[in-house]
RNA sequence: GCGAAAGUGGCGGAACUGGCAGACGCGGCAGACUUAAAAUCUGCUCCCCGUAAGGGGGUCCGGGUUCAAGUCCCGGCUUUCGCACCA
């Protein structure tokens, strides 16, 4: 023996194995492999799964725990948890979590406590239509995928801290999902109300509204309608403007936080009241546009506005009730369509346009109904200024209503692509006049009546001026209004968390006490849609009903269930004190961890979990049970793993199974096509899905780390190609042929000979090996991986060529480089370098910047910008020596011409400007 | 329609803050080892002309700024994503 790595290797590995022992290793591989000393991933990684797993590796104790060390700084990295799926992982999922795997191991190398945890976001519709079809219980199947799914995640050599585990749809989860939601109802902040849901009478539950894609569910694709139901619903725009302002403050990519700035669509304006003429009723309008209030020629309701039949008169009831119904049967999409034909209908009532006196003709303004007028949104009606709105221009042109011009906005640019950009966005021709529409600023023009004129005045001036008029005179005031909407918050499900919520007979709803909670799901043996209305908690016999054990009083429980989303709205907190069973979360465990330091998932959840976990922080923030106002620092969204398809010549997809290669080309098995290779989401229907767990049979999971962080830069979306597994799995090969050699077990020692003992570092291997350190620190910090691992290939490409030279501790501070991104392997070249504990916390290798600069540098001499010869120069040599050098060497095309000017970039070039 | 991001060899991708375009990997070619193959190792591999030395072209297209542009500016094209009558 060689070494003493053999005796000490045992004491570590709980399942000793030795590598000269030839006993039957976990292995896939032939007897003959068994017996070679050769790179086999089959053989190490789940010897090394299970060591971390049965020595708690990753175990991260809290403040206050025993071997809590509070001198470590903290770093809290999260993965968006899965919804376990039954159809397993697939290539995309370990993207993200390897990427925050290795962030995670580089971290605790860095001598930080690192909080890395995994959880499931188990309720959802899935599960429940499965239990539907199929009668297990969702249960049943959520804790089979669950299975499968952390079994997966094991086999990749995560380091999640499976004792903070968390699963939304356990009761010591849910518990506290609900004590939440208690929070909520106290504040205010939850609400029942009617409004108009998705209902979806085949899956017999309501959607929401991203679940339904025109008028049709996104399962199934099953016919919807919208019904107004009583709902509970989340009042998130009371935080509209903390969401909005809070956003500057994030680590978050720019487009993210893009798209949450416009789903939450701040617009400053005004609130008008307009008098139906000849009733009492007012018509409030929303505007942004207040200046233009003397442009306002007439006004619109939204067809569902509870003033239209009201005020219609009875000559056009029929119309109008003709259009209501069309309106309502339009899906979104349809109306979105139509978006260039506007339709309407005139109500044949007229309102005062309160700008202009009782007298004046111009105030006597036309009320019209039509669906480019959404109830949703400000007040459900619109003044309509169709010199200043395209929308309404359009209107207006279409039923041949007067188009005041109330903005002037210079002379309109003759080029049609210059005007439009001014704010000239329409220009027609009636009955021989040129009518404009101009949405731009510009000064004010006929905006004037007894008492106010805004003429002269630039836009701005003329909102505040006529916005202060109003509010003066009681007629407006000025308004701030929102395109986020309130949160519809219950579901028709069986499979999510109960309300803890009762209702009394009067009517009356309150909360279930905290110390009543959890409201425990019901086993319900027959959890099918009800085939009414009624969610399928309903038939939930005596669990419905509820008596106060004092008053005697009877209660009938909330029925309805929450969304998916509740569970994922704060999860992150729980996996900071996961065992808590008298608070969600203890303040001092939230004190520490909290924020979370680095967030990472896909760009699907950029609008919604993102902003709903938002919202509900906040909450937490304002009741004191948080102490930041943000959840997640930095936001990291990986990019998606796409597969090759093949498309033929009519454009359609064509599935891989039918794809025939013929050398470089590609043709279609049966009808003989030629087709054309792209980049396409994988897809069940193209059969191009790729299966980790086929990868890692294959290759190991070091080699499927490794290559899903080579494809490209993490947030970048690359097609997922097999013919590039083997580069990979070739440099961790290489990487094993420069540690251990090659031969029969029985004869060869762990490692080559020439690193059994430290000697001197070999200077050429050395700089090589700082500069791999300083990249792959450099690379990490700014989670740049593919470069990181092209980093590390060029070290052990240049310690193959001198693989005699390299030393024992050469050898091992690239293993721990290496470690994070190749955690089985590196473990099991630590333990052959004789190491007798997990590197895992082993501190990150030092890199000396000395040793990065060269002694000499090679620079390009360039003749107006081109390279036309090459001079190598010492790392210090002085400007006039340089200068000397390249004239030398680019002597034969200077001839005959006039140096003007010398251009030094020091390491890099020389430039001469020449005539 | 509006907004954002991107466009670099046969392929995936590198390139700091304007400084030698194509790191690293795949694929391809050649050589070494082998009876042979696989594996492994070594070398070459942006395109065009040329036996070579050498020359010319080249980062979606067209202009511009600069000694120098993949990178900055203006205009256009394409792709992807998001939003889509939000008054």
């Amino acid at each position: 023996m060689l070494f003493g790595s053999n005796s000490r290797f045992q004491h570590l590995s709980p399942a000793p194995r030795s590598p000269t022992d030839a006993g039957p290793l976990p292995s896939n591989g032939t007897r003959r492999d068994m017996s070679r000393q050769t790179y086999q991933p089959a053989a190490i990684e789940g010897k090394w799964q299970q060591y971390w797993l049965q020595e708690d590796v990753f175990h991260t104790p809290n403040p206050g725990d025993p071997d809590f060390d509070p001198a470590k700084p903290k770093y809290y990295v999260l993965d968006m948890f899965p919804y376990p799926s039954g159809a397993g992982l697939h290539v995309g999922h370990p993207e993200g979590y390897t990427a925050t795997d290795i962030l995670a191991r580089y971290k605790r190398a860095r001598g930080f406590n690192v909080l890395h945890p995994m959880g499931w976001d188990a309720f959802g519709l899935p599960a429940e239509q499965y239990a539907i079809q199929t009668g297990t219980h969702p249960a049943e199947t959520t804790a089979k995928n669950i299975q499968r799914f952390k079994g997966q995640l094991n086999s990749l050599g995560f380091s999640y801290d499976w004792s903070r585990e968390v699963n939304t749809t356990e009761p010591g989860y849910y518990k506290w999902t609900q004590w939440i939601f208690a929070r909520l109802y106290e504040k205010g902040l939850a609400y029942l109300a009617e409004v108009p849901v998705w209902w979806c009478q085949e899956l017999g539950t309501v959607l929401a509204n991203e679940e339904v894609i025109d008028g049709h569910s996104e399962r199934g694709d099953h016919p919807c309608e919208r019904l107004p139901m009583r709902q509970w619903m989340l009042r998130i725009t009371e935080y509209a403007d903390r969401l909005l302002e809070d956003l500057a403050d994030l680590d978050w990519p720019d487009s993210v936080k893009a798209m949450q700035r416009e789903w939450i669509g701040r617009s400053e304006g005004a609130e008008v009241d307009f008098v139906v003429e000849g009733r009492k009723e007012k018509i409030r309008v929303f505007t942004t546009r207040p200046d233009t209030l003397f442009g306002a020629s007439y006004m619109v309701l939204s067809p569902e506005h509870p003033l239209v039949m009201e005020i219609c008169t009875p000559d056009k009831v029929e119309e109008i009730q003709n259009y209501q119904r069309e309106a309502a049967t339009k899906s979104e999409l349809q109306r979105a369509e139509l978006q260039k034909d506007k339709t309407g209908v005139f109500t044949g009532a007229f309102a005062r346009n309160p700008v202009f006196d009782d007298t004046d003709p111009q105030g006597r303004i036309p009320i019209w109904i039509a669906d480019y007028v959404l109830m949703t949104y400000g007040t459900g009606a619109i003044m309509a200024v169709p010199g200043g709105d395209e929308r309404d221009f359009d209107f207006a042109i279409k039923y041949d209503l007067p188009i005041p011009q109330v903005v002037d906005g210079g002379t309109r640019p003759t080029d049609e692509k210059e005007a439009e950009k001014k704010g000239f966005t329409r220009q027609a021709e009636r009955r021989g006049e040129t009518l404009i529409c101009f949405s731009g600023r510009g000064k004010a023009i006929h905006s004037a009546n007894s008492e106010i004129s805004l003429d002269g005045l630039e836009t701005p001036e003329a909102k505040a001026r006529i916005t202060q008029w109003l509010s003066q005179k009681g007629l407006g005031e000025a308004r701030v209004n929102f395109r986020l909407r309130d949160w519809l918050f219950s579901r028709q499900r069986y499979w999510g968390e109960p309300f803890p919520v009762l209702h009394n007979e009067k009517g009356e709803h309150s909360l279930v006490p905290d110390a009543d909670l959890p409201v425990v799901l019901p086993e319900l043996p027959d959890f099918k849609p009800t085939g009414s209305m009624e969610p399928p908690l309903s038939k939930a016999g005596d669990w419905l009903v509820v008596t106060d054990p004092d008053s005697g009083e009877r209660y009938v429980r909330e029925t309805n269930t929450m969304p998916q989303w509740a569970g994922s709205c704060w999860y992150y907190l729980r996996f900071m004190d996961p065992k808590n069973s008298d608070a969600a979360w203890s303040k001092e465990a939230e004190q520490y961890w909290g924020p979370i330091d680095l967030y990472v998932g896909g760009a699907e959840h950029a609008v919604l979990h993102l902003l709903y976990a938002r919202f509900w922080h906040k909450v937490l923030y304002d009741l004191g049970q948080v102490h930041t106002k943000e959840p997640f620092q930095k936001l990291f969204n990986q990019g998606m793993v796409l597969s090759f398809a093949y498309k033929n010549p009519a454009g359609r997809l064509v599935p891989m199974d039918l794809v025939e290669e013929k050398g470089e080309e590609c043709f279609h098995k049966e009808t003989g096509e030629k087709l054309e290779r792209i980049v396409a989401k994988m897809s069940k229907a193209l059969k191009n899905v790729q299966n980790p767990d086929d990868v890692i049979a294959e290759f190991g999971a070091d080699t499927l780390r490794l290559y899903e962080m080579f494809m490209g830069p993490l947030e970048a979306s690359c097609p997922w190609n097999p013919e590039d597994l083997p580069g990979v799995h070739r440099f961790l090969n290489r990487v094993w042929r420069i540690l251990v050699p090659d031969g029969e077990i029985a004869e060869v020692p762990a490692l080559h000979p020439w690193l059994a003992e430290e000697r001197t570092n070999d200077p050429r291997l050395e700089k090589a090996l700082h500069r791999c350190i300083a990249k792959v620190t450099e690379d990490l910090e700014s989670m740049s991986f593919n470069t990181a691992i092209a980093a590390m290939m060029v070290f052990v490409n240049e310690a193959t060529k001198r693989n005699e030279a390299l030393s024992r501790s050469q050898a091992s501070r690239f293993v721990q480089v290496l470690a994070p991104f190749a955690p089985h392997l590196a473990e099991e070249l630590w333990s052959r370098l004789g190491e007798t504990a997990s590197l895992s916390y082993v501190s990150w290798p030092r890199f000396d910047p000395a040793e990065l600069v060269e002694d000499e540098v090679e620079m390009a001499v360039q003749i107006l910008g081109k390279v036309r010869g090459k001079i190598t120069v010492a790392q210090d040599a002085d400007d006039t020596v340089i200068l000397d050098l390249a004239r030398k060497a680019v002597a034969t095309q200077l001839e005959g011409k006039q140096v003007i000017k010398e251009i030094l970039v020091p390491g890099r070039l020389v430039n001469f400007v020449a005539k």
